[in-house]
DNA sequence: AATAAAATTTAGTCTAATCTAAAAATATGT
DNA sequence: ACATATTTTTAGATTAGACTAAATTTTATT
């Protein structure tokens, strides 16, 4: 049975094998868990010994199947809560985030199987991620972030990169909802801002913005 | 924040002042826990650290106003989760408590709040416990166990004393179900033993399972 | 009231998860 | 290639929550 840090750690490194793909490394591993290298090395012994990553002093680390399948696990029970706290609830999905990272550790399968039932199978969570099956399985969503995107590029905005409170009620403020259709105006060269058109509407969006929303074409 | 394990000592510690109302001992709260007295006593220390009982060296232990609020919050989580996971997700009634124990630790109000109106603020919960609303409140429910009727006493089956799965499953396989309405029609000198009139069937409890039943007259 | 029994507390150990400071290994720049 | 910088690991400390064994306090019995 594995403890709340331990899954966090294993949650951790999976988005971070996203990025990395070729091997996490310890200070990356400690600047996105607050923690200091030390601590990440200790824990890294440990999820090792427990055959859920591989890993080579110095050499850094990457999970194994059984870890993947494990982090996967619990990154599906995170996004089914939130589906839950949204649609059954009526959280907003500003709100969600942060209870979720309670609930994700509940540890019972028939749970989650049947939550997953109770929400009809959601295959996305509020934020436009995608939710994994009971198998682990979920498909690979083909996005950009905006700050990517060329002048005249057009398509849906489906997800969100930074999940935050504070990032989400700035978007809501500001009419950017999941699914508006978007083209790329304008692009500054000054301060890579851009000009696009969303809803019908033209709006500004600051790099930091775009390069934190995802656009499917 | 309290951790899962104070907690669980707060819950514990209440449901012990329901019986002991003079006061709780260590070792009674240890057996309770199924932990040593010495661990006890070096919780009991930090719970009254923090004001969450009052405690004097030798002479047992109470808990203070704030320490009884705060258990009466992990019980109505307790007790709202196993609502929901028995109406919204088709568990049956034997295989909840385990879960429950895992969410009443889930630590958001309003998540709690939502989840009481989302259930329609049910009062009780599936084993016939009285659920707290909001403010903590909940009513006293006037309740005997079968094994302290007399013959002829009738009534409603509304509660059980153990939650146990094996207990409950048992109650299943016997047809004896919450609500039913029951008649004491002879109780055994010998084992005391009783035989009982439930949904116009006439069936034999023992005394162990007699004294694990509510009745409401 | 003295002694024996039971209950409770204290002292010291262990594991998990964190930290700081120091040492060791690896990577980088000229 | 070699000195320096960076990264990673090790060593030692701390806190929470458990344990065992021993000491202390309270309760019960003669
Ligand atoms: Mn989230
Ligand atoms: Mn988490
Ligand atoms: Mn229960
Ligand atoms: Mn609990």
């Amino acid at each position: 049975m594995l403890t709340f840090s331990e899954e966090n750690y294993l949650k951790t490194i999976f988005h971070l094998e996203q990025i990395h793909s070729n091997g996490v490394s310890t200070n990356a591993l400690s600047k996105e868990m607050e923690t200091k290298a030390s601590s990440v090395t200790d824990m890294i012994k440990k999820l090792s010994e427990k055959k859920l990553i591989n890993y080579k002093k110095y050499k850094g680390f990457k999970l194994s199947q059984f870890g993947m399948e494990t982090a996967i696990a619990i990154i599906r029970k995170h996004r089914l809560w939130e589906v839950f706290l949204v649609e059954k609830l009526n959280f907003s999905w500003d709100e969600v985030h942060e209870v979720a990272e309670q609930l994700e550790h509940i540890k019972s399968e028939k749970l989650t199987n049947k939550l997953d039932a109770f929400l009809a199978y959601p295959k996305i969570d509020p934020h436009g991620d995608p939710i994994p099956n009971k198998d682990g399985n979920f498909p690979k969503i083909s996005k950009m972030l905006f700050s990517e995107c060329q002048v005249g590029d057009e398509g849906t905005f489906i997800g969100v990169k930074d999940s935050s409170s504070i990032f989400l009620q700035f978007l809501d403020k500001n009419n950017i909802y999941l699914n508006a259709k978007v083209k790329i105006i304008q692009k500054e060269a000054f301060d890579l801002s851009l000009k696009i058109e969303i809803n019908n509407n033209t709006i500004m969006v600051s790099h930091k913005t775009a390069s934190n929303l995802y656009l499917q074409s």
